[in-house]
DNA sequence: TAGCTTGTTCGATGTTCACCGAATATCGAA
DNA sequence: TTCGATATTCGGTGAACATCGAACAAGCTA
């Protein structure tokens, strides 16, 4: 597991690891947060509806970033994140994709959710 | 991570748990063994030429049984492990290949050979 | 500037993990 | 039954992890 500064750059494509990968997704609560960024769609810090408290969830988005599976980007005093997903694929080809199938079996990390807009 | 006695049978199709796998997947040397085990051959323990102790090997076995992706059978006093590459296909299609594609390109695990056989 | 909001970082705690060597159990062979 | 081979289990250690609350920094807003 690699520890990452928020403000550090997110590993390039080709520098991405797979164990770093599968080790950031084997939280139940990283792959809810992950699951609820796979349409796409950018999220804030503040949408995530999670059971933990808020330094724990930058902790896990931390994570998630240093294993290069987002990507975090600052507007004012708000944090929007967003699934690396080309990226991944680009990598790991097909992998994102059977993680997610398998956690939407599992409903993985249903205790993750968002609220429709910023707070 | 499940921790699992080795004498405890592995867990069933159905109850096979996304982040376990994920979890048990997420070492490298575990990944070098899967690799090893990838083509549907039953390997014996001493088959593995690892750089570590035979007590952590062990362990590391136990943590891919526990987790469900491999069986060991005795025989005498040797320990026989296979892959249950069907079992983990049913539970999350796709996964255990793209992971497999993915450690290929990575070559994740290439400090895991094994002998032609049992020693 | 003062204050509020948002998110990160710090310090601390308990848990889990990888790892080793030693001890133990199990089996086959002499 | 005694010995050697094989593998598991035990005890211990240092590192990493999840978690929290408090402290901090950065940016709006009044």
């Amino acid at each position: 597991m690699v520890h990452v500064r928020h403000r550090e750059p997110p590993p390039a494509v080709d520098q991405l690891r797979l164990t770093d990968v599968l080790a950031a997704l084997s939280d139940p609560l990283r792959v809810g947060l992950v699951r609820q960024l796979a349409n796409g769609e950018e999220r804030c810090f503040s949408e995530f509806n999670v059971p933990v408290a808020k330094s724990t969830l930058s902790h896990h988005l931390c994570t998630l970033r240093g294993a290069g599976l987002t990507d975090t980007r600052g507007e004012g005093t708000r944090s929007y994140v967003r699934l690396r997903r080309e990226d991944i694929e680009a990598r790991f080809p097909n992998l994102l994709d059977a993680v997610l199938d398998a956690a939407d079996r599992d409903d993985v990390g249903n205790h993750v959710s968002v609220s429709s807009g910023p707070a």
